[in-house]
DNA sequence: GACAGTTCTAAACGCTCGTGCTTTTTTCCG
DNA sequence: CGGAAAAAAGCACGAGCGTTTAGAACTGTC
C-alpha cells in the first residue's frame, strides 16, 4: 500500500521532466519506464491509460507550480509588492526550467490547443486559475492605491503572461541572453503604466 | 517534369495546414497521404525523408508568411505607419489561422526548441529574420523621428513578438474573445512608450 | 502512336507504440 | 514467520510508424 504510492509519485516527478522535453504526446510509456528502470507494464499499471497519465502529469506540475511560485509570493505584503513577487517567482521558475526542457505548461499549451479531452480541460483549468490569481493580486494593488482605479486587471494579467511567453520563447528557441533583461524591463513598463498618474 | 512539381506543391500546402494542427512531429506521412488521396510511398517519394519534409514545410510556411505579412506592409510609408502595418498584417495572419490549427511557427517553436537538427535550424533562421525585419522597421521609425532616438529596437521587436504569442495563447487555448482587443491595446502602449517624449 | 522518363502504387521490412493477460516477486499485517 | 494482498515483470497483441524495393501507370516528345 505504501510502496505503491511512493513509486507512483516518483514516476510522476520524472514524467513531468520528460514531458517538458518531449511533450505530453511525445512522451512514451516505454521510454519513461526505461528512464526509471521499471518495466513498461509495471509502470502502466499505475495509470489505467496514457491519457490519465497525462492528466496526472499536469496535476503534479500544477502542484509544483503552486508550491514554488504562488505560495512564496503570497507571503509578501498585499499590493504592488505581491504583484512583483508573483512575477519574480514565476520568472525564476521559468528560468530554472529553461535548460531542462522548458515549462511544461508552455509546451502543453501549444500541444493540446486543439486536442479536446481531459488533458486539455485540465490544462485550461490551471491556466485560468493562474490568470485569476494574477488578476486578483492586481485587484488588491488597485484597492491599496498602488495601481490606477480604472486598471483592467484581467488585461494586466494577460500582459504578464504574454511577457513570460516571450521570455520563454526567446530563451529556449533563440537562446537569447538578453531575454531575462527584456522581460524585466517590459514588466517595469507594465507597472509604470498601471500606477496612478502622478498628480 | 511539370506534374511532379505540381503535386509537390499541393502536398506542401496541405502539410503546412496539417502540421499546424498536429505539429511537425505529430504529422504522419500515412495520414497526410490519406488526406490527399495519395499512396504513402507515392507521397514519400517527393521527399527523401520525413525530416526533409519537415524542413520543406517550414520553408513553404516562411514563403507564405513573407507573401501575406511582410510584403503588404512594406508598401506602407517608412516609419511608424510601416511598424503599425507589420503588426496589423501579422495579427491578421495569426487571427485567420486560429480556427484552423494556429500559426505553425508557434507550434514548431515549442516543439523543436530542444530537438536539434535541420528543422530546428531552419525555424530559428526564420524567427531571427523576422525579428530583424521588425527591428529594422523600428529603426527606420527612429530615423524618421517617429520613435525615440534611444529606443532599443531589438527589445521593441521582442516585445511585439511577446504580444503576439500572448494573443495566440489566449485565443487558441483559452478561446478568450478579448484576446485581439488586448493585443491591440498592448501594442498601442508599446508605441506610446516608443515615441519621443513631448517636450 | 511508340518509347523514355517521370510519377505513383502495392507490398513488405523492422521497429515502437499503447494496452491486455499471466505469472512472479515483493510488501505488509496478524 | 506465513499467507494474503499489492506491485512489478514478462510476454504477446494489433496497429501505425518511416522507409525500401519492384513494378505499374501515367506523362510529354518525336
Amino acid at each position: 500500500m505504501r510502496k505503491g504510492e511512493l513509486t507512483h509519485q516518483a514516476i510522476l516527478e520524472r514524467a513531468v521532466q520528460l514531458a517538458s522535453r518531449v511533450g505530453l504526446q511525445g512522451l512514451s510509456i516505454g521510454g519513461l519506464a526505461e528512464e526509471l528502470q521499471l518495466s513498461k507494464s509495471g509502470l502502466f499499471a499505475h495509470f489505467r491509460s496514457k491519457s490519465s497519465l497525462q492528466v496526472e502529469i499536469l496535476e503534479a506540475a500544477t502542484a509544483m507550480f503552486t508550491e514554488r511560485v504562488i505560495r512564496p509570493a503570497l507571503t509578501r505584503p498585499r499590493g504592488e509588492p505581491r504583484v512583483r513577487a508573483l512575477f519574480e517567482t514565476w520568472l525564476t521558475w521559468a528560468k530554472e526550467l529553461v535548460p531542462e526542457g522548458g515549462c511544461i505548461f508552455v509546451a502543453a499549451a501549444t500541444e493540446l490547443d486543439d486536442v479536446p479531452g481531459p488533458a486539455r480541460d485540465r490544462l485550461v483549468q490551471t491556466e485560468r486559475d493562474w490568470l485569476d490569481c494574477l488578476a486578483q493580486a492586481a485587484r488588491i494593488a488597485v484597492a491599496e492605491g498602488h495601481f490606477r482605479k480604472d486598471l483592467d486587471v484581467e488585461a494586466f494579467a494577460h500582459d504578464e503572461k504574454a511577457l513570460l511567453l516571450g521570455f520563454h520563447h526567446a530563451a529556449r528557441l533563440l537562446k537569447e541572453p538578453r531575454a531575462e533583461a527584456w522581460a524585466r524591463r517590459a514588466f517595469e513598463a507594465l507597472l509604470r503604466a498601471a500606477r496612478p498618474v502622478a498628480s
